[in-house]
DNA sequence: TAGACGGACTAGAACGATCTAGGACCAAGG
DNA sequence: CCTTGGTCCTAGATCGTTCTAGTCCGTCTA
């Protein structure tokens, strides 16, 4: 057995530089008031021993840590992609990401206690479930967050993609293509279906046109159902809730013999990464993962750092046009 | 802005209860020396002033974090699964996870040092692609597990799964449903690709068949471009690398008017969430993601709280039987 | 009855950082 | 020559816990 040796401390790494503790931590946190030839030879000594601050002492002492906490789904594909982008914002305005996942036998409360036991100065939060009042006792501790949903508590802030501006560019785009016999799956009770839901009914009827809406849910096999739900009454285009029911769908229609695009067009809502593969290839309304998680870091960022209240932030979706959307058959 | 209060400590609580901080911290984690009388006066008096102890002071004086770092790639939906497991596995054992992303823009090696920042114990690390080296001087500082990945430093864990195993139990599937001209398509440089590809040549020889390998990859293009390949010269069952490879193929069979399984059969290896999806059905080899997250879990436990040495742990994966392979037409 | 023992409790030193107050030194100004 | 003001550095207190080494006091044992 080796000997398991003790992490170095500032202490160590003043006593290798020949300088006090205070000066170390000083030249550690970039702090003013080091000559510059001794920060090197602080930075040297910390290098050379392996000097990595405690993150526990320093939060004790300081009340800082950097840290923003980031609770997302293990389950959701799209989540990964806001993750990663995460990641690299808070990288650049220097910060690090706590990552908690909300997973089968671990509550979204749960999730964020751990995160604030990590010192989290500020919580993101993806598509949460907890009820307003909840999210604003939170928010007394550091502020929060909410993205891909705004409607929650008073004092959190939120980022959300506009969910009717991305349904509207959707059912343009089909009518466009000359598409009138359009249908829309609905999510069913996910986050956003309603809302998506009514918007694809106030677009159908601005262009005049009938707005059949189906029941559905979130999953490929909420699409894979509806398809068999629609062969008997085929429309020219379908409207998923999202990328997965638009794969069910899809799945669904080829297996009744149905061509698509041909014999139906299909549209999904994410973009996800799915959606992109080579043998997908489907036409879907782009959210941006990237820029929702930069925005919801800059609103952590700009919260912990200035006074700023709580604000909302709503960015517009677009359309990513791939080969399950094409005019319908003459 | 509304005031922000200051939590109460065990100061606090001590001077509420006419004891003194040491009592009400034996108190406060059951440890034994107190009266019966005074645990109920203290626990009252926490309990009137809403008293949570300090998690990251606690910590820092017992110098225990009970923090298991698991660093996984966002990318990888199994990965994803790997996590949830982890997190009940932890739970039960008194650990709390802390996870980092490998994304992106940022490198296994970055991930690992914010979860030593963190004050993680030990380390568990999905599929790692450091060198041993490295590993080995991660090892010097706290316990190592890789898993999914077996022949790593000299000081660090494993936990895999049996690849040999896993194969064998797929070509003796099909073996056993009368199959003989069956081909494996390959993971190209992916972790265990090789393996695998070895596995399948030395078990075909055992029944006495030809092992047709041909290139492929870890991703569903691989699959498809696999399929255009094989279309000339099918084979009647197909054991592909993964299950994306595998939903390649299936997409791509289907495509030139082949149906699976009753024209060719098709074996993935993971069995990951699509996999199992009321569309798919896809027979697979299951490496079992609870169980292996069960275990690495337990050796990081292990190894920080014994002093047991490096172990390598192999699971054995069993096979799932769904709807893409079937005995072979007449 | 003295000494040992053990249960209930406490004072004060850690843990590893940051922060405050102040010292040493040097150059410029009166 | 003494002050003033700036830069560089340090000692010691501090954050909220846990741990160590006691003290105190009643009871058991020889």
């Amino acid at each position: 057995m080796k000997e398991q040796q003790r992490r170095p401390t500032l202490m160590d790494v003043a006593h290798a530089a020949g300088v006090s503790r205070a000066l170390v931590s000083i030249v550690m946190r970039g702090a003013p008031g080091a000559a510059e030839s001794t920060r090197q030879k602080v930075l040297d000594a910390a290098r050379e021993l392996g000097y990595r601050p405690d993150t526990r002492a320093r939060l004790l002492r300081s009340s800082r840590t950097k840290l923003i906490g980031l609770s997302f789904s293990s389950s959701q594909p799209f989540h990964a992609e806001i993750v990663d982008a995460a990641y690299a914002q808070a990288n650049s305005r220097g910060y690090e990401i706590a990552l908690s996942a909300v997973a089968n036998g671990r509550t979204e409360t749960r999730a964020i206690e751990s995160l604030l036991d990590l010192g989290a100065e500020a919580l993101i939060m993806i598509s949460p479930t907890l009820g307003g009042d909840e999210m604003d006792r939170y928010s007394d501790q550091v502020p929060v967050v909410s993205l891909l949903r705004n409607n929650v508590g008073r004092l959190v802030d939120s980022v959300s993609s506009d969910d009717h501006a991305g349904i509207r560019l959707g059912v343009d785009h089909l009518v466009g293509l000359g598409h009138s016999k359009i249908v829309h799956v609905g999510g069913g009770t996910a986050v956003s279906a309603q809302e998506r839901r009514e918007a694809f009914r106030s677009e159908m009827q601005r262009h005049g046109l009938e707005a059949t809406v189906i029941q559905g849910g979130p999953g490929e096999e909420d699409g894979l159902r509806a398809a068999r739900f629609l062969r008997d009454n085929l429309p020219t285009a379908v409207v998923a809730f999202n990328d997965r029911s638009a794969l069910g769908l899809i799945e669904g229609f080829r297996a009744y013999g149905l061509r698509v695009p041909a014999d139906v067009s299909v549209l999904g809502y994410d973009d996800s990464q799915m959606a992109r593969l080579s043998y997908v290839q489907l036409s879907s309304v782009s959210q941006d993962a990237p820029l929702l998680a930069a925005a919801a870091v800059d609103r952590a960022v700009d919260r912990i750092e200035g006074t700023a209240s709580p604000a909302h932030v709503v960015r517009t979706p677009h359309l990513v046009i791939r080969k399950t959307t094409a005019p319908p058959a003459a």
